[in-house]
DNA sequence: TGGAGTGGTTCACTATTTGAACCGTCGGTT
DNA sequence: AACCGACGGTTCAAATAGTGAACCACTCCA
C-alpha cells in the first residue's frame, strides 16, 4: 500500500454520520501512528482536499474536491461513468443491463450492457421512451418517489397510448407496495410478451429516486434462483452507481439492499496481465 | 515536497482544455520521473481520483471527486467556505468585505468580514435585502447577466418602492456598460450618503453571474489609489471565491481579471508560530 | 524496416516515511 | 492550585517506501 493510497483512504473516512474528524479520531479509525496521520492530514490540507475548521481544528473535506468534482462533471458524461458499472453487472448475470433515467414521465436510456453469452437475447431500441408502469424501471423509481409525485406520474403514465395494456389501478398499487417493501421492482410479460425484468431504484443528490439499473432477459430463462441471484447483484452494485451519480441512498434503502446481499464473489476488475 | 503532495498535484493539471492527460504528458508537465508519475497515477486511480479511459488509456478525473464534493457540499456551508477569503481581503484592504446573492430581485448577504482598524467604519444590518441599481454588488452582477435577464431585473428594481432614490435609466446603462467593461462596479454615495463600494461578479456552475464579492467602505476614504488597490485585491481573490463556489469564471471576465492584477504581495496566511 | 511515439515494468540506490517518545495547551475534577 | 486525561503538534534515528535510468512491448507512420 503506498502512502498516497494511504494518504487518500483518509478521505473515505468522512461519512454523513461523521462528517469533521479530528487527529486523534483519524488515528483511532485507520490504526496508524498520530505522526504519519498528522503528515498526511496536512499534505492532504495543503493541496486543498482538507481544511481545519479554525474553531475545533478538525478537519473537513476542502475546496478542491469541490474544484475537481466541477471539472469532472464538465468533461465526464453521465453514461461514461455508470457504463463500467453497468458492464460488470451484465458480465457476472450474463444479461442485458439498462440504466434509464425518468425525464417527465418518460424513461430515457442513460447506457446499457449485453456482454451475455446468450443465443437468445432481448433486443431494444435505445432512444424509446419507456412507459413506467410496465417496466421494473418505472415501478421501482415510483416505489421510492414521495406520494404526491408518484401519484401524478401514475396518472400521467395512464392517460398515455400505448402499445401494450395498461395494468389496473390495484395492480399498480400492490406492485408498487410490493417493491417499496423489498427495494426493488419486478415485470413479466407486462411491457412485451417473453420480456421479464428486475430493476432497483437510484436516487439523486437529495435522495430521490430519479433513475434506475435494470436487468432484462427472456422470460424463457426465469426461475426463481436466477431473480434472486439478479437482486443480490444489483443490490450490491447500487451504491456505486448511486456514488457515481453523486447521489445518496435512503437509510432505508441502505438496509433493505444490504439485506438482499448473501455473499457476492467479489467481481473485482483484474488488470490484464502481460 | 512530500510524495502524497507530488501525487496530488498531477490532479491540479487538469484544465477545461485538457480534461484527459495520458502517463507521457503527465510527465512532460510535471518533469518528473516516468515511473514515478505512473506509480502516483495508479494510487490515485485505485482510490478512484483518476480513471483510464478504456480506448487511449489516457487518465481522466475519476468517480472519488464527485463522491466527496457531494459530501462536502452536504457538511460545510457556502458561507464557510467563503468566509476565509473574505476575511483575507478584508484583512489586506482594511475595510469592509460582502459577499452577496442574487435570489429573486434583491441581493442576500452570505457572509461578510471586517478586519480594519478605522474608527469610522461601515454598519451594515446583516439580512437586509439590498437593492441591485444603487449597490456596486447589484451592478456588478447585473453587467454580467444575459440582457434579457438584466432588463427583467432593472425593471423589476424600478417597480420598487425604497428609500434611496433610483438612478434614471441612462445613468445605470452606462454604469452597466463600463463595468462589463473594466469587469468590476463600483457606488458612492448612492445606496446610502458617506458609503461607497467596489465590487466583482462571482459566477455559478454555468459561468453565469450568481454573486458578488464587495468592499465597502467610507466616502471619505476614498481616493484612486484606494480604489486601484481594492480592485486588485478583488480581481486577485476572485478566481478563489468563484472556485469555493464551485462555479466557472467566464474567459472574459478572466482575462479582464488578469490584467487588473499588477503585482499583489502573495498574503498567503501563514501558520501560528510556537 | 526502422524510428518515434505510446503505456508499462524492473531493480539498485537513496530519500522519504515511520513511530516511540516528547512538548504545550485546554477543560474539567479533586 | 495541582492534577489528570485528552487533545494537537513535534522530534529524530531506523527502516521502509519512493525514485529514475534503462528496459520491454506495442502501435502508428513513413
Amino acid at each position: 500500500m503506498s502512502t498516497v493510497t494511504k494518504a487518500l483512504s483518509l478521505l473515505d473516512l468522512f461519512t454523513e454520520a461523521r462528517p469533521v474528524i479530528g487527529l486523534s479520531a483519524f488515528q483511532k479509525l485507520t490504526g496508524r501512528d498520530k505522526a504519519t496521520v498528522y503528515r498526511q492530514l496536512r499534505a492532504l490540507e495543503q493541496a486543498g482536499f482538507l481544511e481545519q475548521t479554525p474553531t475545533t481544528r478538525a478537519y473537513r473535506l476542502g475546496h478542491a474536491v469541490a474544484r475537481l468534482a466541477e471539472m469532472r462533471q464538465r468533461t465526464v458524461s453521465e453514461a461514461e461513468t455508470l457504463t463500467p458499472i453497468v458492464e460488470e453487472i451484465s458480465r457476472s448475470l450474463g444479461e442485458r443491463v439498462h440504466v434509464n433515467r425518468l425525464v417527465g414521465d418518460g424513461l430515457h436510456q442513460v447506457t446499457q450492457a449485453d456482454l451475455g453469452r446468450h443465443a437468445i437475447r432481448v433486443e431494444f431500441e435505445p432512444n424509446l421512451v419507456l412507459p413506467l408502469l410496465t417496466t421494473s424501471s418505472g415501478k421501482a423509481i415510483l416505489a421510492f418517489l414521495p406520494a404526491a409525485r408518484r401519484a401524478a406520474l401514475i396518472k400521467a403514465q395512464q392517460d398515455r397510448i400505448d402499445t401494450a395494456p395498461m395494468p389496473s389501478g390495484s395492480d399498480v398499487q400492490a406492485a408498487l407496495a410490493q417493491a417499496a417493501k423489498v427495494g426493488y421492482a419486478q415485470s413479466r410479460d407486462s411491457f412485451e410478451m417473453g420480456v421479464a425484468s428486475v430493476a432497483i431504484p437510484l436516487f439523486d443528490a437529495q435522495g430521490a429516486a430519479c433513475a434506475a439499473c435494470s436487468v432484462v432477459y427472456p422470460t424463457i430463462r426465469h426461475d426463481s434462483r436466477f431473480l434472486a441471484s439478479a437482486v443480490s447483484v444489483l443490490c450490491a452494485q447500487g451504491p456505486g452507481l448511486v456514488a457515481r451519480l453523486g447521489g445518496q441512498i435512503p437509510s432505508r434503502v441502505q438496509k433493505l439492499w444490504q439485506r438482499s446481499v448473501p455473499d457476492i464473489p467479489t467481481m473485482r476488475q483484474e488488470r490484464a496481465q502481460p
